[in-house]
DNA sequence: CTTACTGTACCGGCTGGACGGTCTTGTCAA
DNA sequence: TTGACAAGACCGTCCAGCCGGTACAGTAAG
């Protein structure tokens, strides 16, 4: 069973997200994450016995709400397809005004491998999307199109105002069928 | 003998990058370039009087060469526009089996700020693609898309095979008009 | 030609501070 | 009492930036 008070890992996890996001994921220190989670650094040790589970821990949190969040959308009606459910996913959580992953970058340069699973998933969606259209030309540019939203997000890129952003999704689910 | 007429600075620019991408971006340390520049670390010092203005140099180098290969292309004959130039471009530089900005990443962890250049490059590159079509929709397509490209290099995510890569960028170049 | 001076390019040891991880010492619920 | 969990002082390591040197090129007076 977890741990009783269990909402300290996940304190933690928001902390480190938090500490990346605001003071820059040069400044992802231990100490830092632990002080913005109202804990001591025993106390992040403790759930996090070392900064690469910590990491290790981020990716995961991250991943398995991203497959939460995509089943949803594509549960949901009026989704014809996972593509136009990613999409318009991709859309909702890029159109917050600050990034909010920006811990990867402090994962990246403890170690790249961080990231694998992360490509991993995208590769299985791509996989999966592969296998419900056969206009392979016009998924691609969807996918890729998405990848570059998102990574425009995560390095906080505003070169598209409001109007392009929505122009460019209906533009997409157009092209996705 | 010392060369007495070598040009540190290039050197030690190309070692920076080489660290980063050989050792990792956490690696990015001076004596590392310094070492991999075949210089020591107080003339790398001497050079780049800190950290903060190797990144600098490393973004300004980014920024002049990528306007230099954007500018060739664009005069090259059988270029209708300058989007396709950049598709082309583009294509080529994430064709590369490695990435080749990785020290982007340390210096983001460094100061994210070192990104905005680069940033306002982009912007304005979008803006002069406006002034080209028409077809706003097709043109944020295209250029998200490329920027997709260019993430999925950076984090050295392969996902894409060579066939889809090719089929994406003549797909790209399709809608580009 | 030679000696003395000046500025440039580079060297490498040092240090002060930050950070990850360990260890000892609590604390509190069962 | 006990054992899961938390606290934070402490230690070893690493690194950016500093500083006192070295080597050499140019110049120009003697």
């Amino acid at each position: 069973m977890r741990p009783r008070k269990a909402n300290s890992r996940e304190k933690i996890l928001a902390a480190a997200a938090d500490v990346a996001r605001e003071a820059g994921p040069g400044s992802l220190s231990l100490e830092a994450v632990a002080s913005r989670a109202g804990v001591s650094k025993g106390g992040l040790l403790y759930n996090f016995p070392t900064k690469a589970k910590l990491m290790q821990g981020l990716v995961e949190n991250y991943l398995s709400d991203f497959r939460k969040a995509l089943e949803a959308r594509a549960a949901e009606a009026g989704h014809e397809s996972v593509l136009s459910a990613y999409i318009k996913l991709s859309a909702d959580d890029c159109e917050r005004p600050k990034p909010s992953a920006t811990w990867m970058f402090s994962a990246i340069a403890e170690d790249p491998d961080f990231l694998t699973p992360i490509k991993a998933f995208k590769h299985q969606l791509l996989e999966r999307l592969k296998g419900e259209t056969s206009d392979l030309g016009s998924l691609l540019i969807c996918f890729v199109a998405i990848e570059g939203l998102r990574s425009m997000n995560l390095f906080d890129s505003d070169v598209l105002s409001e109007d392009e952003h929505k122009l460019l999704v209906t533009s997409l689910l157009k092209i996705a069928g």
